[in-house]
DNA sequence: CTCTTATTGTACTCCTCGGTACATAAAACT
DNA sequence: AGTTTTATGTACCGAGGAGTACAATAAGAG
């Protein structure tokens, strides 16, 4: 089989610079000519590599999902609940204030309203988050099943919980809110946080 | 002089209905056929009346906060703080869950990103939502001069804490959160949210 | 009734958008 | 070598964006 001209870019590192312009600019912001020149491509080669502009956006999405955003599937691991909470907000600042990458969440903002055009982008990154949602409390349901979570706490209530203060940080970091601002909410809420019922290292 | 053919429209009503659209779709995913069409007029008469789309936006932005925000204001004005808190949050849940307007929160999701070209709107909105903050702010910096909170919390951190609540909130209902939901949230925050010092019917 | 003024509706303008045709270039295969 | 295959670069396409020119219309003023 003849292989044809090799490309020329990297297609991983096309696709960082993409999620970075889909990042600060939301998927509808981001035209083709801002986003082809930050991936160092020119169109055609996008669009061979990538399909089209929806099909380029729903690979940076699983890109960030693997990248800047693995730090909540690491921390889940974490065998006490309040650590685990601890980590993910931890995590959430760091990633928010993180100047090499846009201000914000790119789950938040790359779709949070827009044109008929793309609500189906619109939809996919809402259940993104939702699966957010769905893995904390999972988590939280284990730490209850493992005494690691009071009884009178509802998993459920206290994983949405968690998520509204993860994305309220992320407007407040869209909006110019600094690391120490954040740091300090993050702080509030582990003060308030149930503690730790099991021992740190008992189980698992 | 001469009055000139008459306006066959009410300016404010035809003003609601375009911050509708602007609150569902964000200031770029709004077009003007289709805010014109909500609104109920022809293009000619939006510029005449309004100006420009930035111009309209920027009208429907005061009118959110004299409208459906203003219940913002009114809660600040309680005597004790928890209460001022407390009805800021169900005035939230309340609106983000109002069935008669789109989903989410006008003020986030206005324009989180966006293009170059309505960075400006962008920074407004923010402006707007930092507003927001400095209110609260001020407010728990009273209470706290009138020992109607604990000398250990800075009002400045407890504010942002409250807004990363509020718009934390706002996604949750973007992303199709029910008002039970929210509720359950809320009545998280308010078990953690520091209790009444001073009596309520004290002061003020 | 006529003149003036302001709104209305249609039909445009120009621009940028996402997407693509096509000719050229650079590799592998025979 | 010549052929095949794939990537590149330019230059284009139709669609839809915001904004406007202009004629028609509807009121008050004289």
């Amino acid at each position: 089989m003849a292989a044809g001209r090799p490309r020329e870019f990297d297609p991983d590192e096309a696709l960082d610079r993409a999620l970075e312009v889909f990042w600060h600019r939301g998927y509808e912001g981001a035209s083709l000519p801002e986003l082809t020149k930050a991936m160092g491509i020119n169109r055609p080669s996008m669009y061979a590599t990538f399909g089209n502009k929806e099909a380029l956006f729903r690979k940076a999405m699983d890109r960030y999902a693997e990248g800047p955003a693995a730090y909540v599937r690491a921390a889940l691991e974490r065998p006490v609940a309040r650590e685990a909470i601890e980590q993910i907000l931890a995590g959430t600042v760091a990633l928010l204030s993180d100047p090499t990458h846009p201000k914000g969440c790119f789950a938040v903002q790359g779709a949070l309203a827009c044109g008929e055009a793309s609500e189906g982008i619109q939809k996919d990154l809402a259940d993104r988050r939702m699966a957010g949602l769905e893995a904390v409390r999972k988590r939280l349901e284990r730490a209850k099943s493992e005494g690691d979570l009071p009884d009178d706490l509802d998993p459920e209530n206290l994983a949405r919980f968690l998520m509204t203060i993860m994305h309220g940080l992320a407007v407040q970091a869209a909006g110019g809110a600094t690391r120490q601002q954040m740091e300090q909410v993050v702080k509030l809420v582990m003060m308030v946080w149930p503690k730790n019922v099991k021992r740190p290292d008992r189980k698992n």
